[in-house]
RNA sequence: CGCGGGGUAGAGCAGUUGGCAGCUCGUUGGGCUCAUAACCCAAAGGUCGCAGGUUCGAGUCCUGCCCCCGCAA
């Protein structure tokens, strides 16, 4: 078949790189247009266009895919589209472009967490399993009706930028699945549990500020759930500190410990890198964090040059600038 | 030319008005023995990011370059 792509981060990768492999042919590519990002106002070409540059592959970049993309869209006479995280709506007439329409992967088992950031927010909530979705796209958000779902259950410590990587993957090989469906004929569509549906807007860095009144479990699945981004973080003196690892610590605390305020380094060592901080009910070992400016870091080797001692508290609240 | 922090021992950091390069951790060797971050003693380990300049003398002051990081987008 032939196959538009449309895609920019890294998530769209593996689908394109298993759409290439395949007997299908991939006529166009469309990525984000470049936006000057990151340090010094540079332009940093997403993962899609980079790997369209690096294979020769041709490119289009829309500010408006709806109102820009028309022409060349139709001129590749499409069989079919793909998106993976695109980042545009489409308007019913893109929608309509190709033979057999469009059909999305998204990192979720929908109708739960459709929009914006459902891997995140499958950990964040506690989720123990996700999976990805091949749908129909509609011009509802993530409405569409569902041709595959691959399930997979999330680990204890996965974070949100692991569990995306896996669910790249799964949504490869269902999206190769899929597309042999459509030309078998034997693609079966299924209406969404509308009714059950749960929406994930984008997560917000208020949103990943620790409070350390909570519960181990749910400061653990808000750090893994925000790494890689936003990064969950807290207050420290007067410095941001970024909370990339946890682990959720089993054993009792002391009475000594019990005593501490929440959000209290404690003084509890387990041998390994890591630092334990007293929280609603009971305490959480942070295994990877960053100070302003610093790398990320096992949380004890900041002990050494005493940026963070036993006894220091992290502030539930502040503000973020 | 978006704003800002930083590069010093394997790691994390300190280094005041320019005057012998330090701390904590780790490593190695020795001692002690049950102390919930074990402790004591000793040793090894540095081209202070690179290049130039000022100076009797530069980690420190000046100029240029490289690299890392935070914010904002």
């Amino acid at each position: 078949m032939r196959v538009v792509f449309l895609g920019t981060p890294e998530f769209a990768i593996p689908s394109l790189d298993a759409l290439l492999k395949s007997k299908h042919q991939v006529v166009g590519i469309v990525s984000q247009p470049d936006k000057p990002s990151d340090r010094g106002n540079k332009v940093v070409f997403s993962a899609v266009k980079e790997y369209a540059l690096a294979n020769g592959l041709p490119l289009f970049q829309f500010p408006k895919i709806s109102r820009d993309g028309i022409i060349d869209l139709k001129a590749l006479k499409p069989d079919i589209m793909v998106t993976a995280a695109y980042g545009q709506i489409l308007s019913q007439e893109v929608l309509d472009i190709p033979k057999y329409g469009v059909i999305n992967i998204h990192g979720s088992i929908l109708p739960k967490y459709r929009g914006a950031s459902p891997i995140q927010a499958a950990i964040m909530n506690g989720e123990t399993e996700t999976g990805v979705t091949i749908m129909k796209t509609e011009a509802g958000l993530d409405t569409g009706d569902i041709i595959k779902i691959v399930k997979t259950p999330i680990s204890e410590n996965e974070t949100a930028g692991e569990l995306s990587v896996k669910l790249a993957s799964l949504g490869a090989l269902a999206l190769l699945d899929v597309l042999n469906s459509f030309e078998n004929g034997t693609v079966v569509f299924t209406e969404q549990d509308h009714f059950n549906a749960t929406v994930t807007k984008k997560i917000t860095k208020d949103e990943c500020i620790i409070n350390w009144e909570k519960s181990s479990r749910e400061i653990k699945c808000l750090i893994h759930g925000a790494n890689p981004n936003p990064v969950a973080r807290t207050l420290l003196g007067e410095n941001i500190v970024k909370i990339y690892k946890a682990r959720i610590f089993d054993k009792s605390l002391n009475e000594e410990c019990l005593k501490l305020a929440n959000g209290t380094i404690l003084p509890i060592s387990s041998g390994k890198d890591g630092v334990f901080v007293k929280t609603g009910d009971g305490a959480i070992e942070l295994e990877e964090m960053q100070l302003p400016g610093g790398k990320i870091l096992p949380a004890k080797v900041l002990m050494n040059g005493r940026k963070i001692n036993t006894y220091d508290c992290f502030k539930n609240t502040f503000n973020l600038n």
